[in-house]
DNA sequence: GTCCAGGGCCTAC
DNA sequence: GTAGGCCATGGA
């Protein structure tokens, strides 16, 4: 039997009691890409409407959405908050992925990891985690993405230091996993559905599977790493 | 009525 | 370089 990491342990924990998530909903890399950043501190109840709003315009391929008028957009996305800077993001992406690539996504990521991730952050509305969700739930790429859930989740089982930077925290995990993009996948969707349903900023600990060895379950010492 | 959600940008210090 | 304000809807 081979041994495992503490990361790949909390991993099984949540596989467990979760099963696999199928991340990210989304029927084409497309919509997933839109999704990323309509989902920005949005709950992604409100963010499903915006996109069903999107698929209703026929705003769901990059050329449409490049070429529609900007209130058009943002009546479609109202629900998903912030929806006049949203829609300007969505519009300038998608006019970006025209104008570069053609509108085609084989193109895109075609490119280099490196330099299209900061191609991506130089965009406008486009930060680390959108990059990031971009980049392994579109493109199969393995960059581990750091949401608000994995910071709360890891910070208060004392892994990391809750306010360690993006950079900092991204390292962390993709030095402590195999580089796997299905695992990068369905352990991001994990810690969201634990963050989601027990994880929250009043943390509901009573039932969470991790709650053996976090500081806020309390039910282990805390470890002094 | 209050809190929170699958962030990111801009400005002031 | 970083803390704080701002963007906004909808569900619990």
């Amino acid at each position: 039997m081979r041994s495992e990491g503490p990361l790949l342990r909390v991993y099984r924990t949540l596989l467990n009691r979760f099963g696999h998530r199928g991340w990210w909903p989304g029927e084409t890399r497309f919509e997933v890409m839109v999704g990323a950043i309509l989902t920005q501190n949005t709950n992604w109840k409100n963010v499903e409407k915006a996109i069903a709003g999107l698929k209703q315009k026929g705003l769901l391929t990059p050329e449409s959405l490049a070429s529609a008028d900007l209130r058009t957009i943002e009546s479609a996305i109202r629900s998903s908050g912030y929806y006049r800077q949203k829609a300007k993001r969505l519009k300038l992406f998608a006019k970006w992925l025209v104008e570069k690539y053609d509108g085609r996504l084989d193109l895109l990521f075609a490119a280099p990891l490196s330099e299209l991730r900061q191609e991506l952050l130089s965009l406008n509305g486009i930060g680390p985690e959108t990059a990031d969700s971009i980049l392994l739930y579109a493109g199969d790429k393995p960059v581990f993405v750091i949401d608000a859930y994995t910071r709360r989740v890891f910070g208060r089982m004392g892994f990391i230091s809750e306010n360690a930077s993006y950079c900092e925290l991204q390292r962390f995990f993709e030095s402590s996993l195999p580089s796997d993009v299905e695992l990068f996948k369905d352990f991001h969707a994990q810690i969201v559905e634990l963050g989601k349903t027990y994880c929250k900023k009043k943390p509901l600990c009573a039932d969470c599977p991790l709650r053996r060895g976090c500081k806020s379950g309390g039910a282990l010492p805390k470890s002094d790493s």
